[in-house]
DNA sequence: AAAAATAACTGCTTCAAGTCAGTTTTTTCC
DNA sequence: GGAAAAAACTGACTTGAAGCAGTTATTTTT
């Protein structure tokens, strides 16, 4: 008997992307609402586009780019998680009782980001019950993947976890089996919660069981069914 | 110059226990059609509320009593959050898409959890635009806590760990600086992502070091100022 | 009230993973 | 295109924290 229904890994990938289209639930007025009260802005590679405890005074929707959401104090580096291009990012902050961002978001690819003025979509929320529903749907699918990661940082050791950010990168970021990296080692540390010379060792060590294919920037997945093993067991 | 408004710290505290008044900003209409879609069950201390993975058919307000959500896979155990009554739970399952539990609920103490239909909260959902955005609200507190709990388990050694979780017990679970554990040292392990063992031996250290005084299961805090430093330097 | 079971505690050992101090490779930029 | 800077990499060392194997203390049961 085949068990096809059972459920899946916590941590089958932990990154977010998906994206449900909220844009469509507004009103031709509430449309132009939006288009009126938002500018689209250029980031450089690297460059910061907010930081947690600014005054949350927008809603971003990132048109184009890759970005990590991240908290950071005292030269500790946690990345709750990725965006790419076509999400709405910041919706934690439409909390009424803290108009603080609650992180910081930073730049790995030259990015464009458009600001929502958030007042403005604080409005549509009360007055348009379907778009409230979809950006609750929205949020939960993003928390529900942040826990994901939550488990896999607190749980598996080095292993489990390089591998946990491998099969992500090639299946939601990258979307390919190969794939060129526009993140350094050390950014590859940050993102699965250990020291840079722990990625380039595990890399490597993943290179020499043939699991991967690596040349500097360039990565290559061979053995996707025994990375996902090694995902799975930790 | 004195920097009153600098951002509190990310894990100043993070277990969630607070409550805005959702109910309230239904209509009798609508406060009726719960009350006819809704039981009030009890449950035994240690007992499972339901399981990640089954299907999401009710939201839980906990009525009475003390609940931890966790994640489980192959006997990783990864605490989410603590409850204590008055509080919404499993409103994550609300996404559409996806109609199973992201997470399993069970008891710490005696507990009395309404059950409501979840259809009838979606519907309310959609139709109460008020509502739906206290839920939000809510949805988005309960991430941000979630986040700083991502961060001191991810980025800080036992110490910290141990003083966030003495510190959050204090604050917001028994709002008192003394308090009778219905945890077992065990569960604390769970709780801070450490092995019993270590939990032992840091109470210990923290009990020598006149941090807290402690026989068996009763608690008391006695240099909370000393026990929020070593939370802040990890 | 004694026996059984569970939880709390202790000391010793082991190991995963970080740190440090370099060398080599790649990228950047005048 | 060559110098400077930044990443990538390597090996040796250190350490935080888990695991193990046992003892003592508390509950629970009968």
């Amino acid at each position: 008997m085949n068990r096809t229904t059972e459920t899946k890994g916590i941590t089958q990938c932990s990154i977010f992307d998906f994206n449900l289209s909220w844009y469509e639930l507004l009103t031709k007025e509430e449309k132009m609402l939006i288009d009126e009260h938002s500018v689209s802005i250029n980031f450089k590679k690297g460059e910061t586009v907010c930081k947690r405890g600014a005054f949350a005074s927008h809603i971003y929707f990132l048109e184009e780019g890759l970005v990590k959401v991240y908290l950071e104090e005292r030269n500790k580096n946690l990345i709750l998680t990725l965006f790419t291009k076509n999400n709405l990012l910041g919706l934690s902050s439409l909390f009424e009782g803290n108009n603080k961002l609650p992180y910081s978001v930073s730049t790995y690819t030259d990015s464009k980001v458009r600001m929502i003025d958030i007042q403005i979509f604080r409005q549509l929320l009360q007055q348009n019950p379907e778009f409230s529903y979809r950006i609750i749907n929205l949020l939960n699918e993003k928390t529900s993947q942040i826990y994901g990661r939550f488990f896999s940082l607190t749980q598996k050791q080095l292993h489990g976890r390089l591998a946990d950010i491998l099969l992500c990168l090639s299946n939601r970021i990258f979307k390919s089996k190969s794939f060129e990296l526009p993140l350094s080692r050390a950014d590859l540390g940050d993102l699965t919660g250990m020291s840079t010379e722990s990625v380039i060792r595990m890399m490597k060590e993943f290179k020499d069981d043939g699991l991967i294919d690596m040349h500097c920037k360039s990565v290559e997945l061979l053995d996707v069914a025994r990375l996902e093993r090694i995902s799975e067991f930790g």
